[in-house]
RNA sequence: GGGCGGGUAGCUCAGUUGGCUAGAGCAUUCGCUUUACACGCGAGAGGUCCCGGGUUCGAGUCCCGGCCUGCCCA
């Protein structure tokens, strides 16, 4: 038997690992560059958003990537070059933490120990490195296990050498173009990795904390600055009489205060002033005068800002005053249901307080660490300042918070609590509270139009909206200017509502923070000098200077000159930064020879990230990536394949990823000022949830691992299941459940894939038995001009059709990211057509029927290349012994070969229109219903399913099903009997006649069979009704498409005597 | 507060320019070891398409308002 060998059911474990190893060996997924260059084939590519090396692969890894694979293997097989470049990255701070806990956990010195410690870093970075290789190792393993198709050759890491040299070209680029400059400003502060983050790194999260309403003793102006004992308290009646409301009402001998409110009453050690709106009735009594905060003792300035929230109601007003006063068209700030009108001002660790301070040139008092504990080492220096704080020193921000609101207790100065829930920053990886934190960082000005600008103008014109380009009249792409390489309005995303989702992120961009205080990382190429002598001439320097001329000793003016350099004033030199470029380790040692240092900070993660597009490709000196990997066609890739095809992500990273990929691709490889853009299309997909509708997580403990689900049910089971479930308008739910057997998660989701796949096996098992032995060397359809499809049966023709069909849909759905239509278009094909109808048909006849068999065999075939994208490797299986059989092709069905042999590289059906037989389809349809009407009737009458069964077929039915008659006979069960039946049968409508079953038991029950014939009359009844509403509706047959009404007229005489027929069978009443 | 989704059978979800009696899978009921498959085969039952208005001959689909729910941004 030829099927010898596959078993009962499919077993993946069997195939998966062989079938991986011949893909492997016939180098099936490797991109041929020059096959682009000359003209020989279309490219189609798409980079893999590089996994992590934190941890193994989730599910949603696995289904970004089996996504990615359907689109990777469907156009491999329509005849592109395909190159699908893996690769990962080196995630900074995530790995960086991972390992620091795996180290304190195992007992050993992590950061905190290694820190400041000789060798430390380097001693620290080997143990990442280690980690790293595990886990790259661990992601490739699973990749490879799914079926993923990538160029394994060309993996790349973010921290590789082909990398390294990208991230230092890129920067000194940008540095040099003055897109990359030295700032302190106030950063997302992590105390824990002790670290900056960019604003997109913060993720908001409610938090349950309270309004902290404190009083601030008012003063006098003290006569000599220096001294805060000489500060004269305000009392009210003073403010009385200055006309300030409310005052007279208070204890006039007693001391004045104000109350602000605050939620993080910690931070007003380092309050610099009090704000109060200048519209406030109380602002203008209040000029002049001076705040002093309690314990500490700082004099601080009453200012006026606009910024500041009125209060809903002052303390002297009553509510209806209130709401008189109250513009009713304004809409109520929800701050001010909890605002006093004061405001307390600390610049150094609030961002609208800095913005402020800026305004009124404020002081800036840092009262923190590094590690959120409260300090006068950062900026302080409460002794120099005589002002009071020991008790507060070394506190935690947590311990600190306490320790004020105890205080002002007990100094009575603590007005009221109110509990409040608000939205507070933590980072998106440590998961630590935010703190806003004054320090020096390198910020990219994302903002210039050159990077901005440029990712804007990228997006389709059609994708942009009304709003952004009145608001943005030079974010409008520059059409007509469009050279060869220009990106303009180039990008599309799919589904489309994501692209508001990165206009809007352009419109409220800021520059972006990309030093991190990490020690994992691409150490930033910068050396700087702080104590630069000050040259004569610059002796009056009293701002920032970029470009002011200095001469680094030791260095050549040659080697000078291949540095970008930054000048600032400092205190009494000048900063001088160097930005290096790659591969010049000479100039950086006589820098250092000079007292230059190497900026300590590495580079943001989404800076290496951003530059995928171009370091996997060996931008900028692809030859030293040639060496370096020992890969010689390094130098064609770039001009090949980028831009790629398409990125396949998930929305939360188009801030983060999509555009500074725009912006580099489009800033680096712009020859005319407006580069390419890095993909054409950015496919958004769902994300995956548990059953409840959660994020999978480890903390929830309801992740899926996906080589759980390839050892339980396969790969092609879980690719299949996800494919299917992906829409484009819901995430994924997930239902997890606990395997008790294996105790890992699983979901009974992935049934489906399984038996998805279990139905294919067996279905080729069924078509191989009746298919003649494999020929040796048989390749594909045999030789010949291949059989007319009109000469095949009826059943043949209309499986043509249906192929013809869902090669049509699926081709259609792939080209629109629609992939649940494409997997429910193979299902279909699959289960529907081909095996509940197809083989059932042909069982009688394919045996003694040559041609029968080649059809067979050809859609069989067909199947087999169609399904490949979703299921590789059962697909892959089938066709070995599919391609060995030797067998005439079908005309108008082209079944090309594969270039590599195998079915990963076969060609991609193309189907002739001539196999779409229209009336093929139709008569076959027709036999449908009748076989269905037969079954109805044998389930109802409870007829055993192996008895023959005699339908009383006159003249006119035999005529109309004609050659399908046997087709009829097998597929119902029946055997043609004419005349009428003797005794007790059954009747059934078909095509506007009453038709007779007969022998349907030893005795057909008379009593049964008036129910079920009444059960029918009573459907045809309710439809009939309807469509006669619908005709005697004037405006329906009046204003309707004509063929519509035709259609419901037609519809509704048929059923008309489809009921004269079995009132007819009733009335004989047997 | 702004933006984007979702609410259709017990469950998970399709339903593309408005047009047959609103579909699929799972679960469920009945009957089946029918010479590929019980991970299966045949037949069935199961729906106020969230609610209220509107446009239309006709609305799950389009418009307006509301309710519930998820995500993103501020």
């Amino acid at each position: 038997m030829p099927s010898e060998g596959l078993s009962k059911a499919y077993r993946p474990e069997e195939h998966e690992g062989r079938i991986w190893q011949r893909w492997i060996d016939a180098d099936a997924f490797h991109a041929d560059p020059s096959r682009v260059i000359s003209g020989q084939a279309k490219p189609y590519c798409i980079l893999i958003p590089p996994p992590n090396v934190t941890a193994a692969l989730h599910l949603g890894h696995a289904l970004n990537n089996t996504l990615q694979d359907v689109l990777v293997r469907a156009h491999r097989m329509m005849g592109f070059e395909t190159l699908w470049m893996p690769g990962t990255d080196h995630a900074g701070i995530a790995t960086q933490t991972v390992v620091d806990k795996r180290l304190q956990a195992e007992g050993k010195p992590g950061i905190a120990q290694l820190r400041g410690l000789d060798g430390g870093r380097e001693q620290f970075i080997e143990k990442v490195q280690a980690f790293k290789d595990e886990y790259e190792g661990r992601i490739t393993d699973q990749l490879k296990a799914m079926g993923c198709s990538c160029d394994w050759r060309r993996q790349r890491f973010t921290m590789d050498p082909v990398c390294a040299r990208a991230v230092r070209e890129a920067f000194f680029r940008l540095f040099q173009a003055g897109l990359i400059e030295r700032g302190k400003r106030l950063v997302n502060w992590d105390p824990v990795s002790q670290t900056a983050l960019a604003d997109d790194e913060v993720e908001m999260k409610e938090v349950d904390g309270a309004f902290y309403y404190m009083r601030y003793p008012l003063v006098h102006p003290p006569v000599n600055a220096q001294d805060l004992m000489d500060a004269q308290e305000v009392t009210w009646s003073e403010l009385a009489a200055k006309g300030y409301p409310g005052a007279h009402e208070m204890p006039e001998e007693e001391p004045a205060w104000v109350t602000v409110a605050t939620t993080r009453p910690e931070t007003y050690l380092g309050d610099t002033a009090v704000a109060v709106n200048p519209k406030d009735p109380r602002a203008r009594a209040l000029a002049g005068l001076k705040v002093q905060l309690p314990i500490v003792g700082r004099i601080i300035p009453i200012i006026e800002d606009e910024y500041v929230v009125l209060p809903l109601r002052y303390p002297w007003e009553t509510e209806e005053q209130a709401e008189m006063r109250r513009d009713d068209d304004e809409p109520i700030d929800a701050k001010a249901l909890f605002a006093t009108g004061f405001l307390k001002v600390t610049p150094a660790h609030d961002p609208n307080d800095w913005e402020i301070g800026r305004r009124h040139g404020l002081d800036v008092i840092n009262v923190m660490a590094p590690d959120g504990s409260i300090s006068d080492d950062y900026g302080w220096n409460a002794a120099a300042r005589r002002e009071e704080g020991h008790i507060f020193f070394g506190k935690s921000r947590e311990e600190a918070r306490k320790l004020v609101v105890k205080e002002f207790k007990a100094r009575r100065l603590l007005e009221q609590v109110k509990p409040h829930r608000h939205s507070v920053g933590h980072s998106y990886r440590s998961h630590a509270m935010i703190e806003p934190y004054l320090s020096d960082q390198w910020y990219v000005k994302v903002t210039d139009d050159r990077l901005r600008g440029r990712a804007q103008r990228a997006l389709r014109v059609d994708q942009r909206s009304e709003e952004s380009l009145r608001a943005w009249p030079e974010s409008r792409p520059k059409v007509g200017a469009s050279s060869a390489d220009s990106g303009e309005a180039s990008m599309s995303f799919y589904p489309a509502r994501y692209a508001r989702t990165y206009e809007s992120w352009h419109d409220n961009l800021r520059d972006w923070c990309i030093s991190r205080q990490l020690w994992w990382g691409h150490r930033i190429p910068v050396w700087s000098n702080s104590a630069f002598p000050l040259g004569p001439d610059q002796a009056r320097l009293d701002s920032r200077a970029w470009g002011v001329p200095v001469k680094i000793p030791g260095l050549s003016d040659a080697e000078q000159a291949r540095c970008a350099l930054q000048v600032e004033p400092g205190p009494g030199a000048l900063v001088v930064h160097v930005a290096v470029p790659p591969e010049v380790p000479e100039i950086e040692k006589k820098l250092e020879q000079a007292g230059f240092v190497q900026d300590p900070d590495v580079l943001d993660t989404w800076f290496s990230s951003a530059l995928w597009p171009l370091s996997t490709m060996g931008w900028p000196d692809a030859d030293a990536a040639a060496s370096d990997t020992g890969i010689d066609d390094f130098p064609a890739l770039l001009d090949a394949f980028n831009p790629t095809s398409v990125l396949c992500t998930a929305r939360e990273i188009i801030t983060l990823w999509v555009s500074r990929m725009v912006m580099f691709n489009r800033f680096f490889l712009g020859t005319s000022g407006s580069g390419p853009v890095p993909f054409k299309d950015v496919f958004i997909h769902a994300m995956i949830q548990d059953g409840e509708g959660r994020k999978m997580s480890k903390s929830l403990g309801n992740g899926v691992d996906p080589l759980d689900i390839i050892h339980t049910h396969g790969a092609d089971a879980m690719r299949f299941t996800l494919v299917q479930m992906t829409t484009q308008t819901q995430d994924v739910r997930m239902p997890v459940e606990r395997d008790e057997r294996t105790g890992k998660n699983t979901s009974p989701k992935f049934d489906i894939g399984r038996n998805f796949c279990n139905k294919l096996w067996n279905a080729a098992r069924f078509a191989l038995s009746n298919l003649p032995e494999p020929g040796i060397g048989a390749h594909g359809a045999g030789e010949g001009v291949g059989i007319e499809p009109t000469s095949l049966s009826l059943a043949d023709r209309w499986m043509l059709a249906r192929l013809a069909e869902a090669t049509e849909q699926a081709t259609q759905a792939i080209a629109g990211y629609q992939f649940n239509v494409y997997a429910q278009a193979m299902y279909d094909l699959l289960w529907r057509d081909f095996c509940d109808w197809y083989l059932e048909a042909i069982k009688p006849t394919v045996k003694s029927s040559p041609a029968q068999q080649a059809c067979l065999r050809a859609v069989l075939d067909a199947i087999l290349r169609l399904l490949h994208p979703i299921a590789p490797f059962i697909s892959e299986a089938i066709y070995e012994k599919v391609r060995e059989i030797a067998l005439p092709p079908i005309a108008g069905l082209d079944l090309a070969p594969g270039r590599k042999g195998v079915l990963a590289t076969a060609g991609w059906p193309r189907v002739d229109a001539c196999l779409r037989d229209a009336a093929a389809v139709e008569q076959f349809e027709r036999v449908r219903t009748l076989v269905s009407s037969i079954r109805e009737v044998r389930a109802q009458h409870q007829v055993q399913p192996k008895r023959t069964i005699t339908l009383h077929a006159d003249a006119g039915l035999l005529g109309q099903i004609g050659p399908a008659r046997a087709l009829v006979e097998t597929l119902a069960g029946v055997a043609m009997g004419d005349g009428s039946p003797d005794g007790v049968s059954a009747a059934f409508a078909f095509d506007q006649r009453e038709y007779r079953l007969s022998n349907l038991a030893e005795a057909v029950d008379a009593g049964a069979e008036r129910e079920r014939l009444s059960r029918e009359l009573d459907a045809l009844d309710r439809s009939i009704f309807a469509l006669e509403k619908r005709l005697q509706n004037p405006g329906y047959t009046e204003k309707a498409p004509a063929h519509l009404v035709q259609q419901t007229r037609d519809e509704l005489s048929q059923k008309q005597r489809d009921r004269e027929a079995l009132m007819a069978a009733m009335e004989k009443g047997h």
